[in-house]
DNA sequence: GTCTATAGATAGATAGAC
DNA sequence: GTCTATCTATCTATAGAC
């Protein structure tokens, strides 16, 4: 937290929970919630089973390990994204596509456990939906903020239901960004002419 | 199915089947994938566990008839789509923010178990995405299928993420059709003038 | 901080009565 | 077709050695 961006090598100590946390998104994501049991959760991370309770005393507090690391992660993309100084909605267009980062797959792995566990996974996802919309706004208003975000969690879904097996591409273009920038440079286009709302 | 539509009574031998699978759609969304066991989808559906595996002999039957119902499901609403005239896209586009219909419900759960259970599973869902893209297809061409399919998927989601709790409408607006929907009618208008691609 | 061993609960599935 | 056992495996979590 001293200095974000700079995470710790793996393996070490300061570096375990995020094992252990990247281990259980990407368990559940492969393999779904039910195999994501403690015991595969700690084998992939590599270390026992009560390795991995030191770190997280229960189940739960595991998932809400993974809602706050969701979180700081989000924080780290937005930096970056200011400091890049591209527009928030194609960056959020363009980054929902790739599922193969590690936010993408953490996001992924909140969604796929949300109803499983306590709401503060869903408000956690609600916060981080918010955050986007939030910078969103300010660039392109209220009407087309709503779409942006909806066409962005479109192509992540789809990214998500084509792309799990082979590590390239997505199997078809829904899970792909290409057409929804492009049509967020028609409406800018033709929001310069005609007002939409 | 003879006469499709017309589902039997609750409780109706023939009905069965449907209950369990119903019950089972509902329990994973309320409760997610783990809590929705055979001992819980037999009591919610009324019946034994015994009585569950005499109709679905494994869980493994179990989520593949809810994919095969799913693809009947589909069926009657797109036959009932096409008796209505209404426009494909605009159609799935108002249905994506209902998640309280049936077939909502079941594609939510198909995607909540989808990444636990075989490829099958998948496969159902990019089937019917096929479907409903092959009938936005005629009347709004490639470029503009693609994003209305994505732009439903991510109102779907996030009426999902929004609205389990209350059973009136959605938390936030990313769940609600109502802006994609105006989105469309000022592409249709923009096309008019201008080619998109 | 990480391990083994084990307790206690519950899962999926089978067998067989009704 | 639906039920009640019941077997077996596996899960979460605890206790305590190292």
């Amino acid at each position: 937290m001293t200095s974000p961006g700079a995470a710790p090598a793996a393996g070490t100590e300061r570096n375990r929970r995020r094992d252990l946390l990247i281990a259980f998104a990407d368990l559940v994501l492969e393999e779904g919630e039910r195999a994501a049991t403690l015991d595969a959760v700690a084998a992939r991370a590599g270390v026992s089973k009560g390795g991995l309770l030191y770190h997280f005393p229960s189940q739960r507090k595991l998932r809400h390990g993974l809602a706050e690391f969701y979180l700081q992660q989000l924080d780290l993309e937005i930096e970056e994204l200011l400091a890049s100084g591209e527009s928030p909605a194609r960056w959020y267009l363009r980054t929902s596509s790739d599922y193969l980062s590690e936010l993408e797959r953490i996001t992924a792995a909140l969604v796929a456990i949300e109803n499983t566990s306590t709401d503060e996974i869903r408000e956690t996802l609600q916060r981080g939906r918010d955050r986007w919309a939030e910078l969103i706004r300010d660039e392109l208003g209220d009407d087309l903020t709503v779409v942006v975000i909806q066409l962005g969690d479109g192509i992540a879904y789809n990214a998500q239901v084509d792309g799990t097996g082979d590590a390239g591409g997505s199997a078809s273009e829904f899970g792909t960004s290409a057409r929804a920038e492009r049509l967020l440079d028609a409406l800018r286009e033709y929001r310069a002419s005609e007002s939409m709302s």
